[in-house]
DNA sequence: ACTTTTTGCAATATATATGTTGCATTTTAA
DNA sequence: TTAAAATGCAACATATATATTGCAAAAAGT
């Protein structure tokens, strides 16, 4: 299921999925990927996307 | 660094390192390596556990 | 309309999470 | 204080997250 959280998050802070993905050191696919639900990210990833955007794990993450 | 919220909640549900890997559908070593801080778990993984667990992802994995 | 930016997609390569087995050590219980 | 259970550790195998590149399509800006 897509991350809509997360994209809505992202655009909140006005940036783009490229912007994201250096400034947590990734790369633009994995961020785009993520957004799309078709990637199971790792919790460090996870918690350095949440510090960027200033939410929390269970902001962008917990489902239900 | 050691997770030791992780730790305290599985012992607080009285269940070892093996019964809540077969819980999650792990291997016991993946969860002591995560109880020790050695590993990098999956979103999914981490979300596995928390629902065993009762917890949240911000009650177990998010630091400060 | 046209240009630029953003996003999606596919193929291949690499790093690392996770599995498996076996054994040593610690903790718990009798 | 001894046996059993729980945990840590190490080596190797496998699956998958992530990187890289390039291109196509969509969105946004002018």
């Amino acid at each position: 299921m897509k991350n809509l959280k997360l994209k809505t998050a992202r655009v909140e802070k006005d940036l783009s999925q490229e912007e994201l993905a250096k400034h947590v050191g990734v790369s633009r696919q994995t961020i785009g990927l993520i957004e799309l639900g078709k990637y199971n990210p790792s919790l460090k990833l996870c918690v350095a996307i949440c510090k960027t955007l200033s939410k929390t794990l269970d902001d962008l993450f917990w489902e239900e």
